[in-house]
DNA sequence: TGGATAAATCTAACCTTTAGAAAAACGGTT
DNA sequence: AACCGTTTTTCTAAAGGTTAGATTTATCCA
């Protein structure tokens, strides 16, 4: 596929995203501010606010008057435009939230699920329950949801082999699940969300390349470079976590041997806890929430579990390892930090962390680097997986025209 | 560093340097050419070549009359607007070639460097005598010169601990080469330029995403990302060599222990075939070139050494489990190999490698992945060096206004 | 009622692109 | 020698985008 070619009309289009997501930053902007922020002139800044006004998204919140002089007329998204709903398919669990149209978080339901079930009819069954409750809980019509983003982690076993998220080959069930659901359905997998995340709420459009990485069950990385998320040539950019740390190492559930998953993915940690103290009551806690939830508990003060103590040491040597060798790779200017794991554990993984990366990047690679637990608010999966499909729906209204390299 | 805004101008330089680009790989094109090529319209190309005609860098070569009609006016890059010379700084040799401005070769000419020797005052005169023994032997006049560019394997150890790639953390020595040469000089580093190289004569403007790899002393690769280079935060971006494949493996020279370099650059081939036959004459042998030369000889037909194929089939595996890595965090179209062990080895290893990207990138990331030998002529780092040199003039000229992040 | 002032809008200029009309250049035909 | 058909190249008009700066609008205060 060769390169597309950008007309002045994508300008516009990100024109149009860039004032959004001032606002959405913002809460509250005036055209002022918004030129501001966006360095787009005070004429741009008009015609796009109209443009947006007109479309339902943008609404002239009140007239603040100054002391003296015209007031200023302040903007806001207009939350009651509608309803967005994000569905977080983990390998533990299936969480839906639904949004407003300002994504502002208005409630969520969750269900378990059996880690080890991978039989389709039993998942689309889950995450419509999910998606049910969820709006239901709401209290919100079904004519209301703009649109549904359903985040399957993708790429790796299960699922019949066959990965949802390439754009080509689609999952066998895809079908199913839209004809189950019967809204507008955007499918991607949780690395875009979490970088989408990132690029509306978080650290995305404030450096010039920035990766962010879930740490989880699964572990991954979002990489956001100039404000677009790399997703490669079958939307498998970012799979890191399956990128090898140890030649022959410890195998991982993928198949492969010395992922870097297998060594700082949640049971990769209880397999390093294993090997410091094979007795360690923790060791055989069987749910690895849990378990990572003990984890943060065991190290706080007075008297932290020194094998616990030991096990973050040495995760932490191999997660900036891993890390390194991304910035090896990629050189970017920050990372964040996210997913469940770097929710509990960040703070004691952070520091050890940042050493380690600046010891063995390359050269100055990671001489500026900034290394940080992710400020996205909230869970950051379900927030960008309905990013993606809030940025879907702009699209099919003609608001922005850059093509969305969503997968289905 | 936020992300810079796209105007309407940076079209225009894109639309001309797609142009210049065409011209170059067509080598003689008419108007009507360009339009099919660029898929620009007929009205834009004809006033971007009356732009580059007005700078001297395009002619009018001649009219082709076809059987009937107006006749067709070829046109081409003008090799006589000047000349550009590369110098590729490699570990064991400073090899400067001169280049006519449609990027033909015109001359070339080695001297060799020591391998052991860091002093800047010794290398700035290596680059210097090599710059002018190249000048002469093409019987170029210096004003001639439009630019020159250098290629310093910047990122790792050595010229006292200060990379010279970094774009803020200047090469202290930069200066006095300046001052010597006394032409417009670009430095950048090797990956740069053979991903460059790969942009205007190889696979990177027919892939939305494409790496190459370059294979010799030290490795490395050149990620092509949507037609731009990917530099990254401090232009370190593609230092794949100093990832890791093995935790705590092999010691690289660059400190860090078990680099894909020490696996796979021409030393760690090299260790790879000691460890497999210690008494090896080859394993002896202390000029790299001659020892990847020699191995390519010694696969040959009718009886191939069969330490010397262990040793390629342990690369392979290496080389390949390594190139996994990439495609799991990158997931690219297309990756070509370049540098001189590729050159050598390249057909032996190939096949191989291709297997066990396969069998060890996640899900289908490599599915549609073609991996070759570069189709880049000649020297890609001297070609792409150059290259870079010829965007900066380009630039200095006003004919391209997008901002080129070279180093100095 | 009439300033002073700040915000928002309008205007004109300039940039790009494209589609399609018009012009140019030539060989062949009358 | 003049004309015609054909093909390539150039020109023109329309549509979009952006910006700087002038103008209008809305309010408080004297």
């Amino acid at each position: 596929m060769a390169v597309t070619r950008r007309t002045s009309r994508d300008i516009r289009s990100e024109s149009r995203l860039d004032v959004l997501h001032a606002l959405l930053l913002a809460g509250e902007a005036s055209r002022g501010d918004l030129v501001g922020v966006t360095g787009l002139s005070n004429a741009t800044v008009a015609t796009v606010v109209s443009d947006l006004i007109e479309g339902g998204l943008v609404i002239e919140a009140r007239r603040t008057g100054g002391r003296v002089g015209r007031p200023t007329t302040s903007l806001r998204l207009n939350g009651n435009r509608g309803r967005i709903v994000g569905v977080d398919v983990a390998e533990t669990y299936i969480r839906a939230t639904v949004f407003d149209a300002a994504l502002d978080e208005l409630a969520s339901a969750e269900v378990a699920a059996d880690e080890h079930d991978d039989d389709a009819d039993y998942v689309v069954d889950r995450i419509v329950s999910a998606l049910d409750a969820a709006i239901g809980q709401a209290g919100v019509a079904r004519a209301d949801v703009l649109g549904v983003g359903i985040s399957l982690p993708g790429g790796m076993a299960g699922w019949g082999g066959v990965s949802a998220v390439v754009p080509d080959a689609t999952w066998p069930h895809v079908d199913r699940l839209r004809e189950r659901i019967d809204l507008p359905i955007v499918i991607d997998n949780p690395l875009k969300a979490i970088a989408t995340a990132e690029l509306w709420f978080g650290e995305g459009r404030r450096h010039a390349s920035m990766i962010t990485i879930n740490l989880g069950t699964g572990v991954g990385a979002g990489i956001v470079l100039e404000g677009t998320i790399l997703r490669g040539a079958t939307n498998f950019a970012g799979e890191w976590g399956h990128s090898l740390l140890a030649l022959d190492g410890r195998q991982c559930r993928c198949g492969r041997k010395g992922c870097v998953e297998a060594y700082v993915g949640a049971s990769g940690i209880q397999q390093t806890l294993a090997g410091i103290a094979p007795a360690h009551p923790l060791a055989a806690e069987t749910t690895q929430r849990e378990f990572i939830g003990a984890l943060a508990a065991a190290l706080e003060p007075p008297s932290p579990d020194p094998a616990v103590s030991e096990t973050m040491d040495l995760t932490a040597r191999y997660l900036g390892s891993a890390i390194a060798d991304l910035v090896a790779i990629v050189n970017p200017e920050m990372i964040t930090l996210t997913g469940w794991t770097a929710w509990a554990l960040g703070g004691h993984l952070v520091p050890a962390v940042r050493r380690r990366v600046i010891e063995e990047s390359p050269g100055d690679a990671a001489a500026g680097l900034a290394i940080e637990v992710s400020t996205v608010r909230g869970n950051s999966v379900a927030t960008g997986i309905a990013t993606i499909a809030l940025e879907r729906f702009l699209s099919d209204v003609g608001l922005v025209t850059t093509r969305l390299p969503t997968a289905l």
